[in-house]
RNA sequence: GGGCGGCUAGCUCAGCUGGUCAGAGCGCCUGGUUUACACCCAGGAGGUCGGGGGUUCGAACCCCUCGCCGCCCACCA
């Protein structure tokens, strides 16, 4: 006996155990199985669950649910992400709380333990968070990006793009975080408004003949300029090329150049270039050959290249100096406020420097090309579509990755430098000491790279790591190229992009099929979730109050959005009385007997409303196979919910009331049976989505074999759509429909029980009558349905099809309320004619739509006026009454 | 500056390749102890589909344009 209702709390870490104790979430051993492959877009493992991650994951879940019925052999894997600068950044935070020590007096070795310790932890929190909503991921083959699997296919990679040229280290200009105190990508870097000013300095020509102006919004840096530049084409400045400014201040000589960087319309048309600390001046440098003069040490202060009383300045401090200094010497011509982007560090929100260092540089450009022609060839689709642009915008601009990292936690760079400098790529020290010797010719102390790699770069191995690569395991083989990747739109370019470059060099093949863009989630005014904002809505406590099925059922019915879902407790609560609705049917069934009937035959079925349902139920089931296989979630979703409320309950279970309660003990048999049959299949589609109480009610509904989560879905035979049947249970609905509106407005009793005549009724209508008698009299809380002649006297009329119902309820009716309800339905069937009859008199339109419109047009029109003729003839005689 | 989304009932959103597509849920109003369900049932009110123009026999849906809102990329003279 079923419970009053479902208690997720109590049913969803039973149902999950025994999923997972069935071995169901391991794929399937059968070689003749299509395989079917996802990766996790791996969290943080010190993370916790966001509704972001309940979105992504819910998504990723129905798919793996929706492949395992359908016999793939399905394999969903799991992991985490050692988040390098978040995690290392959580744990400094830690130190700092708890006595103010900084990782440096820690050192290395202890630091690292430390956040080892960290995730020792708190590292299993998201991966129980995901059980929680559902996620049927094989945790047997759970991944971390810093295990030692993981980190022999990252240090593989390394050397290998290394010895093909397309990894290298430089010098160059990099998104220097002074905070982290390490370079950054230019992903992580965010351009942040800010009010500033441009401060208009004077450089004095050296030879005494006049000055020039420049502009900056950073006077610091000045004290690295090495030039001036101005266009060639400008004429104000053309006698000055070649000469030199006295750098005030620094007293140093810059020359004057001429170079198309500087824009004649900005501001003097001359620019002073800093090739050390500016990205543009640093390409203006390398065309002139000018001098780098750094002027900042790690922390953003002024260093020994600048004059002794700016030396350890912070930037900011000199910034006022320098300003300070060139008003004392009568230099400082205008301050002009401005507003301008600044580049900001994504995690330490500190302002970023350009900053000249060593780094290890991957030869993106080159390993895009193949990453580009996969997508432009199909081979791996992008849904929704559009995001393919943003992807191939990015490639076809791509310029460097700067993967070395001044951090501590991540994989070590494998490179080892000789006394000399000299440097040695190998997967492991042993491998760089043979190389070393070799090179020296006798044994040298090597010193291994201090830095670590950028996490996004392990991350970008992710689809073939995790498989086992590089050995050659059975699961590489089976799994690889993975079906589908969810993800979001933020991570296109550090993640999806770059799994795209890594997979087609390594693996020859594209790392997934298609890559599914969800939305991002947002509160309900729509603003973006924040600690700091309080509106952050955590879905373990959502799923504490509803239920993981109703968060999981109200994440994908939402997911069609473009670019964001804001989400509502009150939406959640709508999907939790589906739930609980659903619960409720079963029920149903349940006290009248509806058990499923092993090897019955839907086909077989013979009354209509068991015929009618049976097509309806194939007609949900394709939708749904068919919004699946698309990845339009929220179709699905639709499809479901209104199959499930709006037909099989409100109207199928209404229908079989009679037939449960009456004599006819075949009729009764098959209608049971057909009941169970459709809820059995209703719990197979709804599965994927709402797993928990689905699999809680097959479990209580019937004697089965096995677990629902490994049940087949269904394949259903479009012969199950019975025409004849829905046409008729149509006109049931639409009767009924009509009785039940003419009571509420009429306000007539419940308790009533008019009679109801049936006026011009054709033999097909009379034959749908006297099958559906029983129905009409219950749903329509009516005494009697029979065909009259005319309607009887005190009646109000309504229209079916060809014939006229006319309820008799003289005692209810007032003669003002009934004449607006009359005019009412004759000004609608007015409308409709004048349209349609503007319609068909318009030559044109008989002319070029096609024949099928005009022909139901021309049906409209007919049955429109003849509803309305027969209506004002109603109307005639409530008047001839009055 | 370049690109991308969005603007449809009070709120949150569906409306695929133009022809009952003007819809759903929530909210609101009216009525309901119909033994599966009040986490329910029946009924109802409410929108010139952001503005303007165009294409078409016909446009919420296609084109142009304008206006807001949001996001991404580039830009620290």
């Amino acid at each position: 006996m079923l419970d009053k209702v479902f208690d997720p709390q109590a049913a969803e870490p039973r149902l999950y155990d025994a999923w997972e104790a069935s071995g169901a979430f391991a794929p399937r051993d059968d070689a003749a199985a299509r395989p079917f492959c996802m990766v996790i877009p791996p969290p943080n493992v010190t993370g916790a669950l966001h509704i972001g991650h309940a979105l992504n994951n819910t998504l990723q879940d129905v798919l793996t649910r929706f492949a395992r019925m359908r016999g793939d052999a399905t394999l969903w894997l799991p992991g985490t992400d050692h988040a390098g600068i978040a995690t290392q950044m959580v744990v400094e935070r830690q130190l700092a709380a708890e006595g103010n020590i900084s990782r440096r007096d820690m050192g290395r070795e202890a630091f690292v333990e430390r956040i080892w310790d960290w995730k020792a932890t708190s590292g299993g929190t998201i991966v129980r968070q995901l059980r929680r909503l559902g996620a049927s991921c094989d945790w047997s083959r759970e991944r971390f990006t810093l295990d030692e699997g993981l980190s022999a296919a990252v240090r593989r990679v390394f050397v290998t793009l290394h010895r093909q040229g397309l990894i290298y280290r430089d010098k160059r200009l990099v998104n220097w975080d002074p905070q982290f105190q390490t370079a950054i990508s230019d992903l992580e870097v965010e351009q942040r408004e800010v009010d500033g000013c441009y401060w208009h300095f004077a450089y004095p020509l050296e030879d005494g003949s006049g000055e020039i102006v420049v502009a900056t919004t950073r006077p610091e840096t000045m004290l690295g300029d090495t030039a001036v530049a101005v266009h060639p084409s400008d004429e104000r400045y053309t006698a000055l090329v070649g000469k030199c400014v006295r750098l005030p201040i620094v007293g140093r000589p810059i020359p004057i150049i001429a170079d198309d960087y500087a824009d004649p319309e900005k501001g003097s048309g001359a620019v002073k270039i800093t090739p050390a600390h500016d990205f543009n001046d640093f390409r203006v440098g390398q065309r002139h050959h000018l001098p780098l003069i750094n002027i900042l040490d790690p922390f953003a202060r002024i260093n020994d290249n600048a004059p002794p009383e700016y030396r350890g300045l912070d930037r900011f401090a000199a910034r006022k100096k320098v300003v300070e200094a060139f008003e004392a010497l009568g230099l400082l011509r205008a301050i002009e406020p401005t507003r301008h982007a600044v580049p900001h560090g994504d995690r330490s929100g500190a302002v970023l420097e350009p900053y000249l260092t060593d780094q290890w540089w991957v030869d993106a450009k080159t390993l895009a090309q193949p990453a580009i022609r996969a997508v432009e060839e199909g081979r791996t689709l992008f849904e929704p579509r559009n995001w393919e642009k943003t992807y191939f915008e990015w490639l076809r601009n791509i310029e460097p990755w700067c993967i070395s990292r001044q951090l501590w936690w991540g994989h070590r760079i494998p490179a080892w430098y000789g006394p000399d400098g000299h440097i040695f790529v190998a997967e492991d020290e042993a491998g760089a000491c043979a190389a070393a010797r070799e090179h020296y010719g006798r044994d040298e102390a090597l010193r291994q790279d201090e830095d670590v790699l950028d996490t996004w770069f392990s991350s970008a191995l992710w689809p073939f790591s995790t498989l086992g690569w590089p050995e050659q395991t059975p699961d590489l083989h089976q799994f690889y190229p993975t079906d589908t990747l969810v993800t979001g739109f933020d991570i296109i370019f550090f993640w999806v992009a770059r799994m795209m470059m890594m997979g087609l060099h390594f693996m020859g093949e594209v790392p997934f099929r298609r890559v599914f863009i969800n939305a991002l989630v947002r509160d309900a005014q729509g603003a973006k979730m924040s600690k700091s904002k309080g509106n952050v809505l955590d879905p373990l406590g959502l799923i504490d109050t509803y239920g993981a099925d109703a968060l999981r059922f109200t994440l994908t019915a939402m997911s069609g959005q473009a670019r964001d879902i804001k989400l509502s407790t009150q939406r959640i609560e709508g999907y939790r009385n589906f739930s609980t609705k659903l619960w409720n049917a079963a029920r149903f069934c349940e006290i009248n007997g509806c058990v499923a009937v092993p090897g019955f035959d839907p086909g077989s079925a013979t009354a209509t409303v068991n015929r009618w349902i049976r097509g309806e139920t194939f007609k949900a089931w394709a939708h749904v196979t068919k919004s699946l296989e698309d990845c339009a979630f929220d179709d699905a979703a639709g499809a479901l919910y209104r199959f499930v409320w709006n037909v099989y309950c409100d109207w199928f279970l209404e229908f079989a009331k009679p037939i449960l309660n009456g004599a006819d003990e075949a009729a009764k048999a098959e209608t049971r049976a057909v009941a169970a049959w459709v809820l059995e299949t209703i719990l197979k589609l709804l599965h994927p989505v709402m797993p928990f109480v689905t699999e809680e009610l097959w479990d209580k509904t019937a004697a089965r074999d096995g677990l629902l989560i490994t049940a087949p879905w269904p394949d259903l035979p479009d012969g199950y759509v019975d025409g004849p049947a829905d046409v008729e249970m149509n006109w049931l609905v639409g009767l009924i429909t009509e009785v039940r509106q003419l009571r509420a407005e009429m306000s007539v009793p419940p308790s009533a029980r008019p009679p109801l005549a049936l006026i011009g009724a054709d033999p097909v209508t009379l034959g749908r009558l006297a099958r559906h008698r029983d129905l009409i009299l219950t749903l329509g809380r009516l005494a009697s349905a029979e065909p009259a002649a005319a309607p009887p006297a005190g009646s109000a009329p309504f229209v079916i099809g060809e014939a006229t119902g006319a309820l008799a309820i003289a005692e209810f009716i007032d003669l003002a309320a009934e004449r607006a309800r009359l005019d009412k339905e004759i000004a609608g069937h007015a409308a409709d004619i004048d349209r349609t009859a503007k319609k068909l008199a318009n030559a044109d339109f008989i002319a070029r739509a096609p024949e099928e419109v005009v022909e139901d047009n021309r049906e409209r029109l007919a049955e429109a006026r003849n509803a309305k003729t027969r209506l004002e003839a109603a109307k005639s005689r409530l008047e001839a009454l009055a």
